[in-house]
This record gives C-alpha cells, structure tokens and sequence, in this order.
DNA sequence: CACGGATTTTGACATATATCAAACCGGTTA
DNA sequence: TAACCGGTTTGATATATGTCAAAATCCGTG
C-alpha cells in the first residue's frame, strides 16, 4: 500500500530555526502530498474553527495539510491558552502522539482547509516494522528538544520584535520551500493568535508591525504583509540584549 | 555485567513538574546509585567550575551523581550563557547525548562532587539490545517535549515571583524524593545561575527572595532557605494572571 | 451599498523587570 | 585583625510590555 512514498525521507520543518514547532511538521514537496494523497483515500476538509483533532484524543492518523492552515493549541487548567505552532500547506501534523498514542494539543484549521489521512493509523506499528523510520522519529524528537533549548532563552531574552522578525522570517522560509514568494504572503492568523504563540499580547505585535512598517522594513496591512528588507530583519535578529 | 540494575525502571525526575530539566535528570534512589557505582569501577571527582561533558563532545557516558551537585548550560554564538538544568544527588545526567551522539550542553561543577560513570559507553548499543529501554527513553523524551510546552507557557506568562516559586517546590520535592529535608536545604547556585535558569535578572531574583521573606513563606539568608509555607508557594503558583 | 461585528491600530497610563550604582555581608588571605 | 573579594541585598531610575479604552479598519451579510 504505502510503497511509493518514502516516509524515512521526511525532514523536520525548519530545523535550523528558532521557533518552536512542537507538533513537529514535517517537510513534503507538492509531489509527495499529492502522492500520500492518492494512496490515502481519504482527504478531509474542515472550515476555520474545525478541531482536526483534540488533546487527549487518541492518535488515529497522522496529516497532511493539503490545502488551508491550522494552529496547534495547548488549553490549561485555569483555561488559559497558548498557541504552540502554525502549519501550513505541504506540513504533516499529528506527530505530537506517536510516542504517547494521545494527542498533546489541539489542531484547529485557520481557514477553510483540506487535509489528507495518511495510510496507517498506527505509526508505531510501522515504524515497528521500518527501524530505520523508528530511528529517524527518535532524531527528530531529540532534535526538538535541542531545539527548544533555543526557544526558551529566546522566550526568556527576546525583546518583542525581535520574536516578531523571527516569526516572520521564518514563515517567509515556510512559503519558500513550498515554491510561493517569500516575502508576500497572507497570514492567517490574527494578532491574537500570534501573540499567544510569541508571548505577547495582541497589542505589542501590533505595534511590533507598525514599528517595522515605520522602519521601512515591511510593508503591512491588516493580514497582508510584504517583507521589503529581510537583511534588516535578519539583523534585528541577531542583535543580543 | 549490568544485571544487578534494573535500567527500565528508571523514572524521569518531576515528570509532573513544570520546571524544565532538558538535560533529562533520571531518579534513582540511594541503593540504586550505589549498585551503580559498584558496578561501573569508575568513580570520578570534579571540583567547583570542571566540565564534566561540554557542548558539542561525543557521547562517551551516562553519569550518576554520587555527590554534589552540576549545573547545565548553554553557549550562544553571541556569548550568551544560559543555564538549562540543576541536577543533584541521586540524578543522571548525560542522556542530551543519547539520540545525537553529541551533547547538547556543557555540564559544569557547582561544587566539588563525584559522578559514576555508568558502565556502557553506548547507551544507543545498549538500547538495541533492550527493546523494553529503548521504548522507555523514547516515551521520556516524548514526555520531555510535553512537558516543554508547558515551560514555554510559564516562561512565557509567569511572573518573577511564580517563577522563582516554582524552582523553590521544583527543589523541595527532589530533595524530599532523596530523603533530605523538603523545607530546609543549601542552594548551590548563585543568585546568577538560578536568574539565568528563570530567564530573569540576579537582582530580580534577589528581591523575589526578599519578598517572600516578607510575606513569610521563607526564611532565606544568603545560599541557606527554609521554606515556611509550602502552601502559601504553591497558591502562588496556581495563582493565574 | 450600507450595516454590524470582529479585528486592528493607536493612545494614555500602570506595572514589572532591567539597569546602574552603592552598600552590605561572609569567608579567605595577608 | 584588617584588607579584600565574590556574592548578595537594596535603592533609584529607565524601559518594555501589559492594561484599558477608543477610534479606525476590514469583511461578510442582508
């Protein structure tokens, strides 16, 4: 059944970031989607709002964005919530489970998006089966922690545009791998919701946006954005302190 | 050789907690660390500031701490350094390096201390060979980037006073978990390391100890605390907003 | 096209933490 | 004992972000 796609060749999204992206998207080209797709049966679509699965639900399936954009979301005891990643077209969700059999966040779509089910309902029954993918999910969970290692001295020690540049760089890194233009592009996400995902609160990105705007570092309106000086960005990055 | 140990028990260290503890600290009783020790052969002494593994080196060992204490850290290109863990008696450091190969921290002395190098080299060797180990540490890092979510959130929405709260009781129940007294105990970081563990300032963490002292929930002089109400420190916590 | 609700922007102000500086220990050495 | 040194505490002030509120804008719907 699932022969024609090679799953030991996915790639974590972004390794080399320092934004977190704890549901662990993964890497596919346009071609691979289609292919999962055509061997899943079974694509699902789901309008802004929709759970495409919920935490603590049991793992079923892992997902391939094939159209839209989700967010992942933890919800807390006292019910606060924080938005723990986005994911966009081309990005397979659902590996927060793989190890637990339990979902660790909710997946809720953006804007009305299609996904495709993947082939096995049970990844670590396959990856019983395939060493060489166990062995790979073992990397790339290792690597996440490393990763995360960077995310939260940048949590800590991150003024709030800088955490904005990060953002928006690597979102423009996102939509360059998926052949669309890196430096204009719609988010889908509001300020709040970035907020959650940064640490902010909706009104500092805002301003974040229109600081950059005034510096002549982008271009934004509303949810459209052009990214006019990605060097500027990039070094407002680097800037310590 | 290894028999003696039974390896797949090992539990993660406050696995429940929300403290961050990357660098996966691994309880193990007294008894256990002693048949340890006994059956490494290799004992070894590191003074205040010695490293015991830096960033970056091969994974040789796993190590138990038979005495003393180790902090963990990381080095940004910048210069920047931030610590990422405390570990104590009775814990194992070192598993950064399972899956890589490579640490992914320095390890550094905070007081003269004695570490048992546990008798594999490869902890990866030994881990194909015991199937059972093998799922567990995969479950533990699992668990490691659910419970970093969890962080970031705090990281993210926690004040100076929860924080430090929260590393205190993270303390008390480690120390509790080793037969020492919860309430009364020797700090072996700086006011410095424990700042750059919470993403806050020295002088930040100072006053916080100050304010609790006021409050009465401690008593504090310099390195020595003895918490009074471990109550009133976790409604801190709880204590949302 | 106009309306209405949601989102975004902007402003004024409050608050928490960082920064800078000085004083204060506690232990070590001369 | 005195001088010293690292670490700690405390104070005054600066700065960044949160909070609250209002205005402006966007977007879907009738």
């Amino acid at each position: 059944m699932q022969r024609s796609v090679s799953l030991t060749r996915l790639k974590i999204a972004c390794s080399d970031c320092n934004l977190r992206e704890l549901c662990l998207p993964v890497d596919l080209n346009a071609q691979e989607i289609q292919q999962l797709c055509d061997l899943s049966h079974a694509k699902h679509a789901y309008s802004r709002g929709d759970y495409l699965y919920r935490s603590g639900g049991k793992f079923g399936s892992l997902y391939a964005i094939y159209s839209g954009s989700f967010k992942t979301q933890v919800l807390h005891e006292d019910g606060r919530e924080q938005v723990t990643g986005f994911q966009m077209v081309g990005e397979i969700i659902g590996l927060d489970a793989i190890c637990t059999d339990r979902h660790t966040c909710d997946a809720v779509a953006l804007e009305n998006s299609e996904v495709c089910e993947l082939p096995f309902n049970k990844l670590e029954v396959l990856s019983r089966k395939l060493p060489s993918l166990q062995r790979h999910l073992h990397k790339i969970m290792s690597r996440e922690i490393v990763r995360d290692q960077g995310i939260m001295l940048l949590l800590g020690s991150m003024r709030a545009e800088e955490r904005l540049a990060v953002f928006l760089l690597n979102l423009s890194q996102r939509f360059a791998a998926r052949g669309l233009s890196p430096t204009q592009f719609q988010l889908r996400m509001s300020r709040q919701e970035i907020g959650s995902y940064l640490g902010l609160k909706l009104e500092t990105v805002s301003r974040a946006f229109s600081n950059f705007q005034d510096s002549g570092l982008i271009n934004v309106k509303a949810r459209s954005v052009e990214l006019l000086e990605l060097s500027g960005l990039h070094a407002l990055v680097g800037k310590q302190q």
